[in-house]
RNA sequence: GCAGCGAACCGGCUUGCCGCUGGUCCGUCAUGUCCCUUGCGGGUGUGGCGGGCGAGAGGAAAGUCCGGGCAACACAGGACAUCCCGCUUCCUAACAGGAAGAGGUCCGCAAGGGUCAGUCAGUGCAGAAGAAAAGAACCGCCCCCUCCGAGGGGUAAGGGUGAGAAGGUGAGGCAAGAGCUCACCAGGCCGGCAGCGAUGUCGGUGCUGUGCACUCCGGGAGUUGAAAGUUCAUGUAUACCGGCGAAGCUCCGGCUCUUGGCGCAAGCGGGAGCUGAAGAGAGAGGGCUGUCCGUCCGAGCCGGAGGGUAGAACGAUAGAGGACAGCGGCGACGCUGCCCGUAGAGAAAUGGCAAGCACCCCGCCGGAGGCUUCGGUCUCGGACGGGCAUACAGAACCCGGCUUACAGGUUCGCUGCUCUU
């Protein structure tokens, strides 16, 4: 993985204006499914890529294991992120486990893999 | 040694690579309606990029059950209602918490543990059962009368019912009985003594039914809750519809004009107009804990429908803070000294992967010892392989508690049994 692309996931990375998430969640977004993730996205004014990860309480009362899972979507994001360049404009992502049970790393790692490819893949078709 | 009880404490460690949050320092590039300088330039603030350094979840961060700080709304006063607490003394900022103590009851051989509570004054209720649920007579027992059917009366020792039957047991006593009398026991009341007190103890007193609710007594409570709240920035709409009000009005004051009244006159009285936020009244609506009285504010308010913003800073991390020592106190705790510096996010950081190790568990191999019904079984030590790198669980304004969850482990004190000396 000797890619040009540091390996980092800032806060300029991430997907903080509730402003931004209501215009993702709101319309115009596609989605793409590799289950237990479900990513949504929509292209963006802004330059660069701005992700978010959500998990859903009815899933996981614990916070503790809500946490497990958002720490294993942003990492296996980070390491492969230059799946979606090379890209043209922004692009907003939100992340949504839609399964009430863990997953070891290296599946989840896997998963997010098949979604990126997937998400570059309709993005270059249009 | 085994089993147990009670306290207190810990809640993995090391290394490598890649990351996150907020600091700090250095370099560099921008920038300012800032400061110094004639100027070159320098300082300082802010921002971007790169790099270095050090910091970064818990004992319960959890449940959100109590108590407080803090903040906003408020803050003449009174009455009523509602809610909470309830053995005693103390601790504390406070508490429904804690410490020490007192009483009943239950569990345990014990160390210990659980649980209960103001009122015995008043009112109400207590299904079924039962004669009767508090001014008790069904059966029974006894007396009287007797026309031998019954009737009158006494009686709570016995029967059965019930959670509870006139405080319990025994003796005396009696026609039979009964605190009727006595002894002991449980409780109440009165007095003495001890104790700050709950209470204990001694003496007196025949005073004595159970459960629940209300009442009563004493003490306490304003509401909301950091999405509180303060400031700045951006942006919009004083749009529109419906309802109510102020203005208007009344009184009062001032000025001007006037005058069929009064007065010698100054003037008084009447009328009209103007005027008065800084005179009074009346005022929609609102505040004053839940209601009422009352009181204060008051020129705009209430409802519908709709529009805009959703960024930043403060709040906000030094606090009833912690460690150690000394002193006081049985103790909770307090005082004094000295030292320490310890997360601060905001779609929410404190992580991911790999390697190694302590401890623990499982399997297996053979060795020593004890018991043996010769099948085994127990203890100790060792090698190898595997599991596990851990349970419960993630700060969200901050503290003190309580409750609940929890793999594994450490220390101290105590109890019972057993062994050795």
């Amino acid at each position: 993985m000797d890619s040009l692309v540091p390996h980092t996931l800032g806060k300029e990375e991430r997907l903080c204006s509730r402003k931004a998430i209501d215009e993702l969640f709101g319309g115009g977004h596609k989605s793409v499914t590799a289950y237990p993730i479900r990513a949504v996205y929509m292209p963006s004014q802004e330059e660069g890529v701005r992700v978010m990860v959500s998990v859903s309480k009815r899933h996981f009362k614990r916070a503790v294991k809500r946490n497990r899972i958002k720490r294993q979507l942003r990492e296996t994001y980070r390491l492969q992120k230059e799946l979606l360049l090379p890209l043209d404009g922004g692009l907003d992502i939100a992340f949504l486990w839609t399964s009430p049970e863990l997953l070891p790393t290296e599946k989840v790692f896997l998963k997010m893999k098949n979604i990126l490819q997937r998400i570059s893949e309709s993005l270059t078709d249009q």
